[in-house]
DNA sequence: GGGAGAAACGTTATAACATAACAAAATTCA
DNA sequence: TGAATTTTGTTATGTTATAACGTTTCTCCC
């Protein structure tokens, strides 16, 4: 789950996406739709998160305008079969690289470029149940959403402050 | 940092926050001024989330009825000075009830009674950092909420069923 | 193929959450 | 005191999300 690069070819992570919807969805007996894979498709469109509204004005440029419960609908779909990830702190969505593949949300977020990413790392759900657990508390489903620097803006940071 | 427990004192968790609150602002040179007090007492009302449109309602019903910005303001002051935390999942704010310690936001919430907790594990903070940098990604600020259920509600669930 | 039932979609309206902009009041401090 | 700063009041609006209900499309069995 590298974290995606400024230039990289976009293009095949659209179409892996799409490709691996389509699976997840054939195995789960579910049904992508039209809308939601174009709305799949558009929350693809980068690696930052997008809003729901963002999501209605991209439709409408596609000359396939919608109200705001086509798109929430579509959404919701999209989470319940684990292809999208919410992203809280940031009202937006992004896509799952890997759908199928059981994991809980861990979001890398840069603050520079407002690039996204999965973490994955199962340590960390582990730790967090021992955690709760300590407190008597367990875990159904934990939300993390870690804010920082992403390799590529730091790399600028330094090239931009020679010294 | 025990999870609050269903039947306790609580007005000394609260009459507690407000002590700490009024150290810390002190210790900072801020001011706790009569609104930013009033509504970190109504956040403390219970350890569950509240919205900022529910303490606009508290503060109507204590007369001193205000419009959102008013709120909003208040909520930044406390969240700038870490007496409270925002909880994104439930667009709520719960009090931190141990301000000044540099922490975090990692919460567990219960599904079942709404009850919050704060957990504050260090090493889940050198965990997610030491993850993220195998990236090369720095974190800044992490958002943890953890959704399942409390001591509480789980014996609660084993005295309902009986079998 | 036809028809009952279920799932998905369209549409209108509204709820819930949050902030911009500017005026008035209170506080600080020289 | 009086200027500078901070805080609060007020109006309006922006942004995110859902309720409710009717229509269309799909599924599946006869
Ligand atoms: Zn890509
Ligand atoms: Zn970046
Ligand atoms: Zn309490
Ligand atoms: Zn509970």
């Amino acid at each position: 789950m590298a974290f995606p690069a400024a230039r990289h070819d976009h293009s095949a992570c659209i179409q892996a996406a799409l490709d691996a919807a389509e699976q997840e969805c054939r195995r789960r007996g579910a049904r992508l739709t039209d809308i939601r894979r174009i709305v799949l498709e558009l929350v693809w469109e980068s690696h930052r998160p997008v809003g729901a509204y963002a999501l209605l004005e991209s439709l409408g440029r596609q000359g396939r305008s919608a109200a705001p419960p086509t798109v929430y609908r579509a959404l919701d779909f999209l989470l319940a079969h684990g292809l999208i990830h919410r992203v809280t702190s940031r009202n937006g969505f992004i896509g799952c690289p890997h759908p199928g593949h059981a994991h809980g949300g861990q979001i890398l977020l840069c603050a520079q470029c407002g690039m996204a990413a999965e973490l994955d790392d199962p340590a960390l759900d582990r730790e967090i149940a021992q955690s709760a657990a300590r407190l008597g508390f367990t875990v159904n489903r934990q939300t993390i959403e870690v804010e920082g620097h992403c390799p590529t803006c730091q790399a600028q940071a330094r090239d931009d402050t020679p010294q």
